[in-house]
Parts: C-alpha cells; sequence; structure tokens
RNA sequence: GGGCACUUAGCUCAGCGGUAGAGCACUACCUUGACAUGGUAGGGGUCACAGGUUCGAUCCCUGUAGUGCCCACCA
C-alpha cells in the first residue's frame, strides 16, 4: 500500500539504487537491447571543484529529459559522462587549501610534488559533483565515467593520449604557406599578474569603470591634490583620462607649441612610449610630420619620433596618441607598421621593471633591458629607476606625480570606460610580449563554418547561429599555453643548439640559442635530440637552467659535449583544449572503437550560450579536423537560470540558489519539473521557489490519484486493448489520453520541453485527476461489475500511460509508481526506466467526447450557479431538463449518479416546459433549471442573467460586425467564417434561452 | 559603436493572425471515502507606446521608450 503522503526524500535514494543496481543507464543496453539506432549525447563536464548549481541542474535536467524518452522509445541510448580538470579553478583551489592547513605551498613543494596534491584532492573531493548529477536523477552510462586529465597523472592514459595526439597532429599540420595549425609565436598576449599566465581573449572580461578626480593646470582656485588623487586611486586605479605633455625635442617653426599633449588612462605605461602617432591628414601636426619632428619623452629622456598612422583618431582627444608597443595590443600594430623599438616596463606579476640584472638561462649573460639604453638625461631619471620593483598602481599615481611636478599634466578627469580583467582572477589583465602556443583558429574555422551553414549542425533555437558565425568569422588566434601546473603538460620538447657539434653557448640571435620540436612521447623525444645531437647521451632534464647548470657547465671547457639534455615545455594547455577534444576522446579516440562507430557523431549538445565559444565552436573545429565529421547534429542553446530579479547567480553577488536545498526541501522530481516547465525556447530562467512548490504539489496530486487507483483495486491488465472499452467514460479517457501522448511526444521531438511538461501536466491534473477519477466513482460504487472491471483496468491503464509520460520528467515518482502498479496480483518486474514509450493511435472517439463534454458543461454550470446563487454546499438539489431530446434524455440518465454526485443533485427530471427557478445556461440547445423558488434569492438571479445576456450580445455584435463585413466574407478562410457563424449561432440559442429565463421570472 | 533578446494579471511566466492562459498570491464557500501539498466558484489584463501590413494584429513589419545580455573599442 502506498503511505498516505508522498515523501520524495525516502523514495528516491531507493530509486537510484536501484537504477543502478539494474545498470539501467548502460549504453547498448536500455528497451531495446542496444539493437535500434543510437541515441548519444556527451555531458557538458562540469569543472570537479564544482558543486552542483542551478545552470547545471537546468543542463542535465533537460539532457535527462531527452535521454530518458529516447531510452524509452527503444533508441541504443549513451549519455557519456565526467568532469573537466578545470586548470586555474582547480590550481587555486589546492593552492588555497595548502595555505589555509599552513602547508608548504606551490613553489615550495615544487611541481611533482604539488601536482601530487591536486590528484589527491582530487581522489578526495573531485567527485562530489557527480554524487549531485545523480541525486538528480541523471541517467548517464556511469560505467563510462571520464576525466579531462585522465586518471592519477598516468601519462599514458587515453584521454592524455588524445590530447597529445591532437596536439601533435596540429602541430604536424602545415598549411601551403608552410605555417601550422599549432604553432609558437612572440607577441603581446593577454596576461593575468595574479595567476602570472597568458590567458585567452576569451577569459577576459570587460568591466566598466567611472573615476571621480577631477582637476586642470593653472586653475589658482582648484591646486593640485595629489593626496585626494591617492586616495580616489586607491580605491579603483582606472576611470580617468590623464593628458601630458611631451615637449618637442627641437621647437618646430610653424608648429604653435614646444610641446604636443597625449591622453592616457594608463600613465605608468608611458615609460615604455616609443613613439606618437597623429594621422597623416591631421593639418593641426602637419608640420611636425614634414619636419620628422621627436618628443623627448619626460621623465626618460627617450627621443621618440612623432609618426604618421591612420590609427589615430583626430576626432578624439588631442588628435595625438602615445604609443607603447609593449603594453598595448593597438600601439604593437603601430609599431610594427612604424619601425617603432619595443620597450617593456611590466613584469609578470605586473611590477615595474626598469633595471638590467637577471641572466638569460641559455647564455648566462645579463638580460638586456632597453629601457635604460640610449637615454638623454632626464632629470627624474634616478627618481624613475627607483621605482624599480613598484606596483603598476602606485607607479601609475608617482608618474602622475612626477610630471604635474614638472608642469607636463595639462588636466585630469573622470572617464568612463571598459577595462579588461581576468574572469578568474577578478584582477587587471597586462597585454605582456611573451612567447606562447597558439592554434591557427581562422583556418580550422573555416570548414567548422561551412558544417553549421550546410546545416550539418543545427542551432536551435535558430538564431544563435548567426553569434556563431559572427565569431568565427573574426575569429583570433587561440593562445593555448598556459604558465600553470594543473593540466596536460605541453609535448614540445627543447634543446641548446648546436653547429658544428658545438653548442652555441652565449649567442646573441635568438634562433640559435635553442631549438624546438614536438613529440608524442619521452622516448620519441629522446629519439628525435638523438638524433639531432648525433649522440646516444641524452638526458631528460626539467628546464632549461637544469640543462645549462647540471649538465653542461660540469663540460665546460672540456671540448665538443660528450652529454646533452633536453627538457619538456613547461606549460600545459588551456583546459578548453582538452575540452574540445570531449565528444571523441571519451569515446576511445584517437583508437577505433566501437562506439566512436557506434555513437559518433553525437545527437545533441545541450548547453547554455555562454559556452559557444569557448566549447561548441572548438569542439566543431576539432572534430571535423580528426573525425572527418561534425561532433552533433543539433546544438540546443538553453537559457541561463536567473535570480528573481534576472541578475545571474553567482556566489559573488550572494543570489544563489541552491540546486541541492531545493532538492532536500521539495524533492528532485519538483525542481526537475519546474526547469523543464520553464525551459522555453529563447529567454531566460528567473527561478522562483513557490513555482517549484507548485509543482511538488503536483507531484503529490498524482501520488493520491494512484493511491486512488490503488484504493479501487485499479489492476494492469496484460494485453489490454484500449479500444475495446465500451463505456463512454472510459472511451473519452482513453482519446484524452492519446492526444495528451501525443503532445507530449511532439513537444519534445521539436525541444518544446515547457510545452511537453505543460500538457502533460494539464491533463493528468485538469482531465484525468479534475474529471475522470470524479466521474467513475459513482460507477464504482455502484453494481454494474463488466462495467466496473472495465474502468478498472482503463485507469490502470490511463495511469501506466501517465506514469511512462511523466518519467523523462519526474522519474522518481514515476518509478516508484511504477512499482506499485499490480500486475495480475504481482509487483511488477521491469523498470519504468527501460519500459517502452506509448505510441497510440486512432483511440478518440468524437461522439464519446462530445457527451462527456456536456455532462462537464452541465456541472460545472450547475456549481456555478449553485455558488452564485449562495445555495449552500452540502444542500442537495432537484435539477429540471426542459424539453429533451430522446438523446438527450438518454445521455442524462445513462450519468444521472454521475451528474447527481458532481453537481450536488438529488433528482433529475424531464419536463415540457420550463419550472420557476434558475436557468442554466449549458452548451448546445439544453435548457435546464434549478427549481429553487424560494431558496434564492430572483432578484440576484436577474441580474446574473441579463449580465450574461449583456455579453452574450455583446459577442454576437462582433461576430455580426464579422459576418457583415463583405471583406471578411470575401477574404478571410472558410474555417473563419464557419467558425463565426457556429459562434453567432451558439450566441442566438444562448440568449434565447437566457430570454425565456428571464421572461419567466418575470412573469413569476 | 555592432549585434541579440525581452516588455502579456499583483508576482513569476506561457501563448497565439480570428473568444487572452498557467502557477503563486487574492476573495467566498467546502475537513464530500485519492489528495487541505486538496476541492468548488470567483475577482483581476487597452498584451510597453506610436505608426504600418491585413477583412481582422497581443501576435507580422517599422519606429520610439525602457530592461537585459553578447561582441568590439575607447588616446
Amino acid at each position: 500500500m502506498l503511505d498516505k503522503t508522498f515523501q520524495p526524500a525516502e523514495i528516491e535514494p531507493r530509486i537510484a539504487a536501484e537504477w543502478d543496481k539494474a545498470q539501467a543507464f548502460k549504453a547498448g543496453s536500455g528497451v531495446s537491447g542496444g539493437k535500434n539506432a543510437a541515441y548519444a549525447i556527451v555531458i557538458p563536464p562540469p569543472n570537479v571543484t564544482g558543486s552542483l548549481h542551478m545552470g547545471h541542474a537546468l543542463n542535465n535536467t533537460l539532457q535527462d529529459v531527452l535521454v530518458r524518452f529516447e531510452r524509452m522509445r527503444g533508441r541504443d541510448v549513451l549519455w557519456q559522462p565526467g568532469t573537466d580538470h578545470a586548470g586555474i579553478a582547480t590550481q587555486m583551489v589546492v593552492e588555497r587549501q595548502l595555505a589555509a592547513n599552513k602547508q608548504p605551498g606551490r613553489r615550495e613543494l615544487g611541481r611533482e610534488k604539488f601536482l601530487e596534491k591536486v590528484w589527491a584532492w582530487k581522489a578526495e573531493s573531485g567527485g562530489a559533483i557527480v554524487h549531485q548529477l545523480k541525486r538528480l536523477g541523471a541517467s548517464c552510462d556511469w560505467s563510462r565515467e571520464r576525466f579531462t586529465m585522465g586518471e592519477n597523472g598516468n601519462p599514458n592514459d587515453q584521454m592524455v593520449k588524445a590530447v597529445t595526439k591532437a596536439f601533435v597532429d596540429l602541430y604536424n599540420t602545415k598549411l601551403p604557406d608552410g605555417t601550422r595549425l599549432i604553432y609558437k609565436d612572440k607577441r603581446l598576449v593577454n596576461w593575468d599578474p595574479k595567476f602570472q599566465t597568458a590567458i585567452s581573449d576569451l577569459e577576459v572580461v570587460q568591466m566598466e569603470k567611472r573615476g571621480s578626480f577631477s582637476w586642470v593646470s593653472g586653475d589658482p582656485e582648484k591646486p593640485f591634490d595629489a593626496e585626494a588623487l591617492a586616495k580616489v586611486l586607491a580605491k579603483d586605479p582606472s576611470g580617468h583620462m590623464y593628458y601630458f605633455r611631451y615637449p618637442l625635442t627641437k621647437k618646430i617653426a610653424g608648429y604653435p607649441h614646444d610641446y604636443i599633449v597625449v591622453a592616457t588612462t594608463r600613465p605608468e605605461t608611458m615609460l615604455g612610449d616609443t613613439g606618437v602617432a597623429v594621422h597623416p591628414t591631421d593639418e593641426r601636426y602637419a608640420t611636425l610630420i614634414k619636419a620628422g619632428a621627436t618628443v623627448t619623452l619626460p621623465l626618460v629622456g627617450r627621443e621618440i619620433p612623432i609618426v604618421a598612422d591612420e590609427y589615430s583618431d583626430p576626432e578624439k582627444g588631442t588628435g595625438a596618441v602615445k604609443i607603447t608597443p609593449d603594453h598595448d595590443f593597438n600601439d604593437e600594430a603601430v609599431g610594427y607598421r612604424n619601425g617603432l623599438q619595443q620597450i617593456t616596463v611590466l613584469d609578470a606579476s605586473g611590477h615595474l621593471k626598469l633595471r638590467r640584472g637577471q641572466k638569460e638561462p641559455w647564455s648566462g649573460q645579463l638580460y638586456t633591458c632597453d629601457f635604460e639604453d640610449g637615454l638623454q638625461a632626464d632629470p627624474d631619471f634616478q627618481t624613475v629607476l627607483a621605482l624599480e620593483g613598484s606596483d603598476r598602481f602606485a607607479a601609475r599615481l608617482s608618474v602622475v606625480k612626477l610630471l604635474q611636478a614638472r608642469g607636463l599634466v595639462e588636466k585630469i578627469e573622470p572617464t568612463t570606460h571598459t577595462v579588461p580583467h581576468g574572469d578568474r582572477s577578478g584582477v587587471i589583465v597586462e597585454p605582456r610580449r611573451t612567447e606562447q602556443w597558439y592554434v591557427n583558429a581562422a583556418e580550422m574555422a573555416k570548414p567548422a563554418i561551412k558544417a553549421v551553414e550546410n546545416g550539418k549542425t543545427e542551432f536551435i533555437p535558430k538564431n544563435w547561429d548567426k553569434t556563431y558565425f559572427d565569431w568565427m568569422n573574426n575569429i583570433q588566434p587561440w593562445c593555448i599555453s598556459r604558465q600553470l601546473w594543473w593540466g596536460h603538460q605541453i609535448p614540445a620538447w627543447y634543446g641548446l643548439y648546436l653547429e658544428d657539434g658545438n653548442l652555441l653557448l652565449g649567442s646573441t640571435n635568438p634562433n640559435k640559442q635553442e631549438f624546438r620540436f614536438v613529440a608524442a612521447t619521452e622516448a620519441d623525444a629522446l629519439e628525435e635530440a638523438r638524433e639531432r645531437y648525433g649522440s646516444q647521451d641524452v638526458v631528460v632534464v626539467t628546464n632549461a637552467k637544469a640543462a645549462l647548470d647540471e649538465i653542461y657547465e660540469p663540460q665546460r671547457g672540456l671540448g665538443k659535449p660528450s652529454k646533452h639534455a633536453i627538457w619538456r615545455d613547461e606549460d600545459v594547455l588551456d583546459t578548453w583544449f582538452s575540452s574540445a577534444l570531449w565528444p571523441f576522446s571519451t569515446m576511445g579516440w584517437p583508437d577505433t572503437t566501437p562506439e566512436l562507430k557506434k555513437y559518433y557523431p553525437t545527437s545533441v549538445l545541450v548547453t547554455g550560450f555562454d559556452i559557444i565559444f569557448f566549447w561548441v565552436a572548438r569542439m566543431i573545429m576539432m572534430g571535423l579536423h580528426f573525425m572527418k565529421d561534425v561532433p552533433f547534429h543539433q546544438v540546443y542553446i538553453h537559457a541561463l537560470v536567473r535570480d528573481e530579479k534576472g541578475q545571474k547567480m553567482s556566489k559573488s553577488k550572494g543570489n544563489v540558489m541552491d540546486p541541492l536545498v531545493i532538492i532536500d526541501e521539495f524533492g528532485a522530481d519538483a525542481l526537475r519539473f519546474t526547469l523543464a516547465a520553464m525551459a522555453a525556447q529563447g529567454r531566460d530562467i528567473k527561478l522562483a521557489k513557490p513555482r517549484v512548490e507548485g509543482y511538488r504539489n503536483f507531484a503529490t496530486k498524482l501520488w493520491n490519484a494512484s493511491r486512488f487507483a490503488e484504493m479501487n483495486e485499479c489492476v494492469r491488465q496484460q494485453g489490454f486493448d484500449p479500444k475495446s472499452a465500451k463505456q463512454t467514460t472510459n472511451k473519452w479517457i482513453i482519446g484524452e489520453t492519446e492526444l495528451a501522448v501525443k503532445g507530449v511526444t511532439q513537444a519534445l521531438e521539436a525541444y518544446k520541453f515547457n510545452e511537453a511538461a505543460g500538457t502533460a501536466y494539464e491533463f493528468v491534473w485538469g482531465q484525468f485527476c479534475d474529471w475522470y477519477v470524479e466521474l467513475i466513482k459513482p460507477m464504482l460504487a455502484g453494481d454494474d461489475e463488466t462495467a466496473k472491471a472495465e474502468t478498472r483496468t482503463v485507469t490502470a491503464w490511463v495511469l501506466d500511460q501517465i506514469l511512462k509520460m511523466l518519467h523523462p520528467f519526474m522519474p522518481f515518482i514515476t518509478e516508484e509508481l511504477w512499482a506499485h502498479m499490480v500486475e495480475h496480483g504481482v509487483a511488477r518486474q521491469s523498470l519504468l526506466a527501460t519500459s517502452q514509450w506509448p505510441v497510440l493511435d486512432g483511440l478518440y472517439d468524437q461522439s464519446a467526447a462530445g457527451e462527456i463534454n456536456w455532462i462537464v458543461s452541465l456541472v460545472s454550470e450547475i456549481r456555478s450557479v449553485r455558488t452564485e446563487m449562495s445555495v449552500p454546499a452540502g444542500a442537495k438539489i432537484p435539477l429540471v431538463i426542459v424539453a429533451a431530446s430522446k438523446a438527450l434524455k438518454d445521455c442524462a440518465l445513462r450519468n444521472e449518479e454521475t451528474v447527481k454526485r458532481l453537481a450536488r443533485i438529488d433528482a433529475i427530471t424531464f419536463e415540457k416546459t420550463a419550472p420557476k427557478g434558475a436557468a442554466l445556461i449549458v452548451s448546445g440547445e439544453t435548457t435546464a433549471a434549478l427549481p429553487l423558488t424560494g431558496i434564492i434569492d430572483m432578484s440576484a438571479e436577474k441580474k446574473r442573467l441579463e449580465k450574461a445576456i449583456d455579453s452574450a450580445n455583446s459577442d454576437l455584435a462582433k461576430m455580426d460586425a464579422k459576418l457583415s463585413n463583405p471583406n471578411f466574407m470575401e477574404r478571410a478562410k472558410e474555417e473563419a467564417i464557419e467558425e463565426a457563424k457556429d459562434r453567432k449561432a451558439e450566441l442566438e440559442a444562448e440568449i434565447k434561452r437566457v430570454s425565456a429565463a428571464l421572461k419567466r421570472l418575470g412573469d413569476a
């Protein structure tokens, strides 16, 4: 027996265990035993560091709905689960934990020991999200779980092999122009000074800033207040525009000033300025260009050219722009075009780097530092050199103060501008000139664009393909190297350059300092190195410094080295590089496996729009390159879950709604149903708790309907043919069931989750519970045993269909109730999760529907009148049906008990003329009344009828207007005209009947 | 600056070229043998605004206003 109340917390773990035990979700099993067409989805792998948030809940609910639906339809389903190693995020978590436990940090531990710690952390806490996905009911094939980093640092792990192979292959793919799909390049890159690593363009988020300090030179009312500026900048270093006067080296005839004004939002970068650009057509500066004028960079003394370059915009600022090729992406380009010097003034952590000092690893020589070279004397030069090592924002203030003291600051004003921040670190990123690995994304995008254009991969909703095309058509090189430890180490190897058997130690030609090559394994790398060195004696060391110190230094001065060293690139790959291979790496690539053959390309990818660029586009590129086919046929892009105010939920905002808390309170089924019901295409979800509560109540409703069936011994009958039903009520609900099943099926096929959920909800509550169960109660209490038997069977049958149609949305409660459905006195043997999705057709019975609709309409009208006339709820009253045809009378008699019970009627009589009392306005030709003289207030009844006539009349007027409009009659669709005519006739009949009733009321 | 959405009941949201819907909230009544996590009946909307297309527009088109998001850039 079912308990009186539905307890999700008790049921869910038990059901989950049953699924587990039965291995119900194993790919190749299921309804068809893997014989039917494949249906595959790869999960967007959540970060191992992650904890289930609402976005995951939505994403996985939708996938699970699809997967359960298709599994029940007999497809061979693979839902591939796994987690992502999430480079920066994970490294950060472990570092933080070490610090919190007062344990040695990353650098103290060294790479190897630190990575051991991370793997240990992963073993201990990395699986949390997987358990949480199981709580949600995700029916993944958990036996196939994968991790983007492979397992436990095993270099022979297949996931590692996949990444290595991908990298090596792309490196070895040469384009006609000789370039490679993966290459190394030294140029400006977005640099995160906190994590001290390069990041890709996508990991940079723009934040709008506006400062509050303003000052103009020469205003006696308002002297410069350095303290105030310091205070403002301490709060936020961004948000101001600074206008500086750069003195001309020589006065130029025909130019009115001895300086040129430039503006910047980042004053500290001026130390690296190597030029000033003006527009070639800018009249104001034509004389300067013509004369080849230069400015002497204040504080530094460097003489830098004024160049003509179209980059500068005469409309903006003063029309002259300072150029810092090493600290600004646009300036870098201007620098190249005009042959300007490149001078770096910031180090990896964002501190000023001005002096010579460090050794080059290969030569042992001091770094050259361009900053100090070729300077003319400047009175502040030593002061500036003393700023060495100060933070970039402290330097900003120092520079402004020094310039102001020299009278070179024209003004400072607040400005609104966007400032680039690292998405994970939250600090302002700096463009930095470093050597990094890049993927030629533009080249790889070409086939990926085509694949979407020709429909091999289709975005749903369709409008997302525009976003995709826009980005892909302007795609930039993808920086894939990261200066982190947690990740796939890049399979590139280095050795010192050799010429005529001699190492070129101390070469100043950077191309001759070291060589590089790419190899899949250490053994391959050694092989390659032996060939290059012509020596068997090659060892692997950790880096260039070790090669020098440990291998070459002891051999110095002993002639040609007898022993050589190579070292592996210390950097790791962007996490998204391995994610991009996910659809095939999880299926065993680079090996050829049965899984790849069967499940690739996958059917659909379900994800949020926020990772179209990060992930979706890259998977398409990699899939096309390595598998020669798209990774998925469709991409269903769902909404973002936001809080009730429409804000993106985030920990930092503190507005997160924890799905696990919701599951505890209302059950996983309720949460899932809510998310599915709200997942309308093309709109974000603002999640509100009362909605979840409402769907929890729906689950309870279903539970109690099942209890009703159980109490009435509604037993499933094997092989029951719904077409064999004789009872009108049964024929009706069977037809309605067909409509509902078809509606849910079609909606799911079209990814209209909300429509599917809504259709099922309306049918279960609005049809089955509200009407069918109520309609059959009198019958079940009666003594027509044949009818009772049929009704029990039909009830069980309908409930079966309901459990099936709801199962993708509410797997736990439906599985539980399915287990309680009794069949020939024996509890069920099979799982609902692997039962067959209903296919119903030809069951809709027009005349049964007509009859039940009439009953529903009659009962509703009686109830309405009772309330309006204030008839006590418990009172039983008589019903009179007037001038009924034989068919109508038969119908009424067939349903006498039902009407009596549902409308609280004590007797139904048939009269030729209407009695005094309240009139019933029932659809069709029915005239009926409740003879209630003495009980009801006749003036209230009069008012009610008048209101009804008014409303009918106004509707009638609309129909008349329509039907008398020649344009409408001529051009409207036939159905529209028919409908209007029908409606008009209906209204007229109603008005006639109500008027008659009103007249009788007057007579009485 | 470029692009994409959105604006419908008090709130959260569906919907649709031809009678405007749901959940929650609200009002009244009901502890009736599945269910008070419930039942019955109600109240509540110029479908942001202005034009246009159409026989007919909440729906399609254009514009305006507001809101949100994405991309780019800002000396």
